[in-house]
DNA sequence: TGTACATCAGTGAACGCGCGTTCACTGATGTAC
DNA sequence: TGTACATCAGTGAACGCGCGTTCACTGATGTAC
C-alpha cells in the first residue's frame, strides 16, 4: 500500500503557521548562515515552499515574525538574568552581559533581530509602542540615573549603555575580539583585567 | 570600421588589479547592497568575469583586499579629525565621531571591513601586527588613560572606546536609532542631550 | 441525515535570475638567439 | 636586426547551483439546505 500522493491539510487552523515560525526559530538559533532561505524552511518542515505562501506574503514578513520572536526571546533572557543576579546596579549588568552572550550563542538570530525587527526610536518612541526588550533597557536606565536627571539623560545613558553591550557584542561576533566570558565582564562593568 | 573582438591586454603590469580595487572601492562605498559580485565589480570595469581570477584566487580574496583599503582609509579620516580637533581628548573624541561618521556614510564598505578585514586581537597583539586604526587607537588610549594604569587597564580602555562607538554605529546603520550628529556626539562625549 | 458545494491549505512543476567558478581558447607582448 | 617562441592577460561560452516567486491544480474540510 504505498501512498504516493502525501495526504494534504496535515496541518489545521494555522498549525503550519506555528510550525514554520517554531523550526524557523530552531534553524535560525543554531546556524551561522548569513540568511534563512524560504525553500531551506520549507525543506525542513518538510513542505513544499509554497506553503510558506499561504501564511506569509513574503520572505521579508517571514524574516520579520522570527526576529520578532526572537527579540522576545532575548528579552527574556535578559529579565532572567537580571533577576537571577537580585536587580538594581548587579542585574543591570547581568542583562548587559545576557545580551552579548545570546549574541555570541546565537549569531544568526541575533542578526536577524537587528536587521528585521520593527525599528523603535529609542529616545523619543512612546513606551507602548516600544518591545520588551527596548522598555527593559529604559526601565532600567531610569532606575540607575544619578537623581535630578531629566528624561533626556535617562535615554541618553540606555542609548549609552545599550551602544556599549551591542559594540562588543558584533566585534565578538565578527571575530574581532575573543568572545570571552571575563573580557564582557571587563568591559561591561568597567574594571580593569584581573590578568 | 567596427571592432568586434576588443584587443586583450588592456591592461599592464597589474594596472588592472589596481583597476579593480579602485572600482571596486568606489562601489562598495556608494552603494549598500548585502555585497560586492564578482561579476559585478568585472561589469563595472568593463572586463571578463573571469579576468578578475587573473590577479584574486578568489572572491574572499577580493573582498580582503578591498576591506584592508577601506580599514586603512577610515584610519586616515579618523587620524585627521583627531588632527583638526586639536588632538588630546578632544582629538579623541573627534576619532569617534569620525568612525561613526565613516560607518553612516559608506554603511557596506563598514560592514565589509568589519567582516573581512585581518582580525587582531586588540588585547594581546604585538604592535607590528595591528593595522593602522587599531594601534591608533591604542595610543590614543593610552595618552588618555590615568596616571598609574598598567598596560591591561589601557588596552580594556581602547576596547570600551572601540565598543561603544562600534555598537553606535551598528544600531545607526540598522536603523535602530537615528543617525543623528548631536546624538553620536551627545553619546560619545558622555554629556546629555540639550533637548 | 444526506447531499451539493464553496473554501482553502496544500502540491508539483516551472520561470527567470544572478551568482561563483571551470574550461578551452586567442592574440598581443617581451625575450633569446 | 630579424625571427621563433614562450608567456600570460585577457575572451567567450558554459556549468551547476539555489534562490524567491508564479501558476494551475487537487483534494480534504466545513457548511447550507
Amino acid at each position: 500500500m504505498p501512498s504516493k500522493a502525501k495526504p494534504s491539510r496535515a496541518y489545521h487552523h494555522g498549525a503550519l503557521r506555528d510550525a514554520l515560525l517554531a523550526r524557523g526559530m530552531h534553524l535560525v538559533e543554531q546556524e551561522n548562515a548569513p540568511s534563512l532561505g524560504v525553500r531551506e524552511l520549507a525543506r525542513d518542515v518538510g513542505v513544499t515552499p509554497m506553503a510558506v505562501y499561504r501564511h506569509f506574503p513574503d520572505k521579508a514578513d517571514l524574516m520579520a515574525a522570527v526576529a520578532k520572536e526572537g527579540l522576545d526571546k532575548l528579552a527574556q533572557e535578559q529579565a532572567h538574568a537580571f533577576d537571577e543576579a537580585g536587580g538594581g546596579f548587579e542585574g543591570f549588568i547581568a542583562s548587559g552581559r545576557a545580551y552579548v552572550r545570546f549574541a555570541i550563542r546565537h549569531p544568526m538570530l541575533f542578526r536577524l533581530i537587528l536587521s528585521h525587527a520593527p525599528k523603535v526610536d529609542l529616545l523619543h518612541a512612546p513606551p507602548k509602542q516600544t518591545p520588551a526588550a527596548i522598555r527593559y533597557l529604559r526601565e532600567n536606565a531610569r532606575a540607575l540615573a544619578p537623581k535630578g536627571a531629566d528624561a533626556a539623560q535617562v535615554k541618553l545613558l540606555a542609548l549609552q549603555a545599550w551602544a556599549q553591550v551591542h559594540g562588543l557584542a558584533m566585534l565578538m561576533l565578527d571575530g574581532q575580539v575573543p568572545a570571552d566570558d571575563a573580557l564582557i565582564d571587563a568591559v561591561i562593568n568597567g574594571q580593569g583585567l584581573r590578568s
